[in-house]
DNA sequence: TTGACATAGTTAGCCAGCTAACTATAATGA
DNA sequence: TCATTATAGTTAGCTGGCTAACTATGTCAA
């Protein structure tokens, strides 16, 4: 996401600043320190979870099934609530599917459609998975009381108001 | 980076938290607001610079370039300070190059050293959109007030200490 | 001084996203 | 009813990252 490693230091902001008078340092900081530390958290989820043979992509398919009743779901709505493409979602189920992690099960009311269930051998994977990312998640977190993640979560709400501006 | 579009409800995070007792709740979603704002944010800003005919990786070098008095670098430091591959870069580089936004100079002391300069038309560029993408981030950050950002980032902070925990 | 190692850059090939185009099926309305 | 349009999924081909291997050059110590 931000590959960016070199964060500015502030005499460097104060040189691009004079340059370019826009330049709001502090925005400019808060915003590359945002993107810094959210980039260094999916990396080092991605390094966990590789842990256990996955990536973020396919891990994600596991946990949208195993928030339905039924485990069981289509590629469409899978790809929606994930937030990639019908066609990148058509790899993540063939790769699933590959190592028996969910199945295709075709529909038989309407034959476009076809549902995707969680395995058993699916469910495995995430009562391994799941808790140890768990664990690690919290471990991460503990630097924080309940009242500083509340007010992370606000001050997160503020940023996310503003990014329609940024397009 | 994170794609996940549907975030959990707290109903579903309840559930996992029952299937799995190490769950965090508040930690759990932190997180994952934390990594959804933060792609939000990296998307617009790709966005903003496809109006000028750029993505990251190239407008980090024309930046890096800048930043330097000489307007030179070599690949190697641009690619540590980018925090892309040295292979990365040189496609960056290329890139740059074919476009003339930057040119390759060859060192007469240390002949397998490249100096990579920015040129006049990579000023320019910068010139162009620089003003634009400080004028979109104030913009964007301006629902935080001084005292907000400074809080912001000292959350941040926090986070940041704990990732090495998430490995 | 020369053989082993180190460094700078590039190339080749992999991977996981993407869009656009395609096939098959269903729904709709003139 | 049947031509048009919409929907579900897949395929093909592009992109920008990556690692590993390679070329060329420089450094150092036996």
């Amino acid at each position: 996401m931000l590959q960016l490693h070199d964060l500015p230091s502030t005499q460097v902001l104060e040189k691009f600043a004079a340059r370019y008078p826009d330049a709001d340092i502090s925005a400019i900081s808060t915003f590359l320190l945002l993107l810094r530390v959210a980039t260094d958290l999916s990396v080092a989820l991605d390094t966990c979870l590789s842990k256990h043979g996955l990536l973020q992509g396919r891990w994600w398919v596991l946990i949208l099934l195993m928030r339905e009743e039924s485990l069981t779901s289509t590629p469409s709505s899978l790809a929606e609530k994930a937030g990639v493409s019908r066609a990148t979602m058509t790899g993540l189920i063939d790769g699933l599917e590959q190592v028996g992690l969910v199945k295709r099960i075709f529909d038989k009311e309407d034959r476009r459609s076809v549902q995707i269930q969680l395995t058993l051998a699916g469910q495995t994977k995430l009562d391994e998975v799941m808790p140890d990312y768990y664990r690690r998640l919290r471990q991460c977190m503990s630097g924080l009381d309940e009242k500083n993640r509340a007010l992370l979560q606000q001050m997160l709400g503020l940023v996310n108001v503003g990014i329609p501006a940024l397009v």
